[in-house]
RNA sequence: GGAGAGGUGGCAGAGUGGUCGAAUGUACCUGACUCGAAAUCAGGCGUAGGUUUAAGCCUACCGUGGGUUCGAAUCCCACCCUCUCCGCCA
């Protein structure tokens, strides 16, 4: 969410710098919406304070056993305007904050202006692209050549879009997490958490999946009574659950920055990607990743995203995979972004770089959704930054390991790094 | 699933219809005393919003939402959450 305040001193200037991630702000009904706010608030405002006033003169008239009934005539003409005004009021506010709620956040100055994906800037490449003597296979072929990657029997248990890992590569699927986990934790500082995998809509309005992103999630209705029935929903990410730990709360400044790193499952609902990707396990329903979230102070939080970024790097290169970071430009950006590097990981098969992770900088956006604050130098509290990133996904990396690390005969060598994870084992091959 | 207790400021904890945004204690800040500290004394100390050049004035907030009333922390209804005991359970 947008700070209103920026939008009442400087629309043209909000509305100018959204039009360069291809939204229309439409600044007309704002100032509508702003102009009857204002006039109505006032109003209502007005109202509260004669009938406190009147009312308080009622009391301290009954207490000295005076007469009321002439003050009381005088009051009872108020209700009626005064329940109106209110009615109106909370309708107003309604509607300024359904707009605000679904306006996506301002890019930062150093985001490359641009309409989609190839408009995005390679800020480098890191390592070489690998060469093969063979014909390379991609990871499906692999996957099942090896007898561990089985999409029949996960359509059957599930239905389109789910994988089903056996033996030596549900192992390496597990280290890969386990890998990514200890690094994150004992090389980066960041604290390892485990969090629901299902969250209220609170907390996915927190983190701008909701209002306006509904399509894209799992809901998993629940009963409460009558009534009180509210849902609940799959975790698309673990950004949800564990940027939501600060949710409403005021954190002391010398806790700062606050690093979580997560592993959890995420599901998708895929909604609109039909066709897309449809081969193989990366675009699935439910995924692993493993998730770095940072909670800074704003001044730090530039520095932060490098840092974060840097820190999901460090994976893969301790794999050896091949790989190159872009710096998404506005229009390219997701809802809550005001920043955002995306990793992309080489994959031989498709002889292209492929999306495995996401680096961004929220700003104040999700902080301010959330009331998530920090308590500044002066002990006023101040709208924390919030940072998160793939540290990576364990799907696409499993794919990129098995693709880069193939063999001609089928065989797929284990990383160095994975091995102590995985019993030593040094190669994987069909069994 | 059954029975009970409870949700008030950073924390503890009063307050059951009127001057209560809320006693008191504690924590914290400022000042006095002191060489300094402690103790003591005095003052200050919630959040959000509106309005104003500003000082200020005003509004809302006592788990959440509704209701009763001229007026609600206080009364009524629903919900959420926490705790205790019993049952069940990984």
């Amino acid at each position: 969410m947008l700070d209103i305040q920026l939008l009442r001193n400087d629309l043209a200037g909000v509305a100018a710098r959204l039009a360069t991630r291809g939204f229309a702000l439409d600044t007309a009904r704002f100032e509508q919406l702003e102009g009857e706010r204002k006039v109505i608030q006032t109003r209502t405002q007005e109202l509260q304070a004669r009938r406190n006033a009147t009312s308080k003169q009622i009391g301290q008239a009954k207490a000295k056993g005076e007469d009321v009934s002439a003050i009381m005539a005088e009051v009872a003409n108020l209700g009626d305007e005064l329940r109106q005004m209110e009615t109106r009021l909370e309708q107003v506010q309604h509607e300024l904050n359904a707009f605000l709620s679904v306006i996506p956040n301002m890019p930062h100055e150093g985001v490359p202006a641009g309409k989609s994906e190839t408009d995005n800037v390679e800020v480098r490449k890191v390592g070489n692209v690998p060469q093969f003597d063979f014909e390379v296979k991609d990871h499906v072929s692999i996957g099942e050549g090896l007898g561990g990657l089985d999409f029949e029997t996960a359509t059957k248990i599930s239905g389109a879009r789910f994988s089903l890992l056996k033996g030596p590569l549900a192992r390496m699927h597990r280290a890969l997490a386990q890998f990514m986990l200890d690094t994150h934790t004992e090389k980066h500082g960041y604290t390892e958490t485990y969090v629901p995998y299902i969250v209220n809509a609170d907390s996915m309005r927190g983190t701008g999946q909701l209002p306006k992103f509904e399509e894209d999630l799992f809901r998993v209705p629940r009963q409460l009574g009558d009534e009180g029935e509210t849902d609940f929903y799959l975790i698309p990410t673990a950004e949800v659950p564990v940027t939501n730990i600060v949710r409403d709360s005021i954190v002391p400044l010398e806790q700062l920055p606050l690093k979580f790193v997560a592993h959890t499952p995420c599901f998708r609902s895929e909604a609109g990607s039909y066709g897309r990707d449809t081969r193989g396990m990366i675009r699935q329903h439910q995924f692993d990743k493993v998730e770095l979230v940072q909670l800074i102070h704003p001044e730090q939080s530039y520095a932060g995203l490098e840092a974060l970024l840097g820190h999901a790097e460090t994976i893969l290169q301790q794999l050896g995979l091949h790989y190159r970071v872009v710096k998404l430009c506005t229009g390219d950006m997701g809802f809550s972004a005001a920043m955002t590097y995306d990793i992309e990981v080489w994959l031989p098969a498709q002889n292209t770089y492929r999306e495995i992770s996401s680096c961004s900088n929220f700003e104040a956006f999700q902080a301010r959704r959330m009331q998530a604050r920090f308590r500044n130098a002066q002990g006023k509290p101040e709208l924390l930054h919030t940072l998160n990133g793939s540290g990576l996904a364990v799907g696409r990396t499993l794919v990129a390991v098995l693709e880069n690390y193939q063999q001609s005969d089928g065989s797929v060598v284990v990383p160095g790094v994975l091995r102590s994870y995985m019993g030593g084992m040094e190669v994987i091959r069909a069994s």
